[in-house]
DNA sequence: TGTTGTGAATCTCTTCACAGCT
DNA sequence: AGCTGTGAAGAGATTCACAACA
């Protein structure tokens, strides 16, 4: 889990140089069986009584998730969701996941650079994809132009895609595809705050 | 599942007026059984040779995941995260479930409504979530103002929060907190995309 | 004493397989 | 023949509980 990396490092952020299972658990939502058994799928050995060393815990994570090369990421879609998504990730991130392309079919009004990264219209997607070694692809288009942004995603090689259109997609079975649906995902906490509420 | 329905409704746009488990288990990405499943679990019964009347499919879902009256949602923050979203619900969304409150910092250029939708400061929270009896809260602020509109959000009365604001929150225990982490999601895309290509 | 590492038990979710219906 | 409903089996994930260690 990405997740115990972005814990981890607000923990050395501000005081700590070890923790327990229990308090990496409570700030992740799990048991702390829960955690120590992830942390043993790592290789990983605490010390008893002490925990575990923050920064080289954070080391092995980023070994283990890490691809060793970085991976680079295209987005498609540049209305509000897109550049949401943009300016999230080009106002400093860590290099081993970086932006490097945007497609939109409307690029009248732009330079060619948004929030630090090239912006192209969906035809040159193969090209770019390919010169750029690009590996996932963000779908942030709308709905009725999500398949089609897709296929050309997969033909220009991607293998993984995070799918923020409302749609289903048919993909490859090679080729992971992520849902990440707010629609769906807001009507499950309404259901929730319902039954919670009584 | 409330992804069934979305797919029942695009499936009855189209052309039939049933389904079996297995299409509606294919266009979900689950298996047959599955559908069949958690289908049993509604109450609703299909007739075999047959499939499924999605009219009636539909209506079932609707009467176990919606609440009766209908709920409304509040979102805090109007960036370009908290803007996709307005957008993406305000055009043409059913009324079960609507934003009908959006609370930001800086309003100085606002008239005060956009997308169809009041916008407030974060000041006015408690008492427009009372008066009207919004029960979901959308958390789409920057990372280092979540907590605090986390902690409003729950104080002025919601059971229910998405939180888009890539921190852990702390949250009573009867209020249900849902993480939609756009970092998290794209590094797991993008280890599986490492792996499946080779 | 307090924490890790881990076998064993438990629990939940998924799939299989087939009887029953049309 | 083809599909649904569902008990039973299976697979995975989670938790328990405790030995080992500092």
């Amino acid at each position: 889990m990405s997740l115990y990396r972005r814990l981890l490092a607000t923990q050395l952020g501000q005081d700590a140089e070890r923790v327990y299972s229990h308090q990496l658990g409570r700030a992740a939502g799990v048991s702390a069986a829960q955690v120590r058994r992830d942390i043993m799928g790592l290789g990983y050995s605490g010390t008893p009584n002490s925990g575990y060393e923050i920064k080289a815990l954070i080391g092995k994570i980023s070994e283990y998730i890490d691809a060793p090369a970085g991976q680079q990421v295209a987005l498609a879609g540049l209305g509000n969701l897109g550049r949401a998504i943009l300016s999230y990730f080009s106002s400093g991130r860590k290099t081993k996941l970086s932006i490097v392309a945007a497609f939109d079919v409307e690029l009248e009004r732009l330079d060619g650079v948004l929030f630090g990264c090239r912006c192209y219209r969906p035809e040159r997607m193969r090209e770019i994809v390919q010169s750029e070694g690009i590996t996932v692809g963000i779908i942030a288009v709308p709905a009725d132009a999500a398949q089609e942004t897709a296929d050309r995603l997969v033909e220009a090689g991607v293998t993984g895609i995070l799918n923020f259109a409302p749609v289903p997609l048919k993909v490859p079975s090679l080729v992971y595809l992520d849902n990440m649906d707010i629609t769906i995902e807001l009507e499950t906490v309404a259901y929730f705050a319902q039954h919670r509420s009584e």
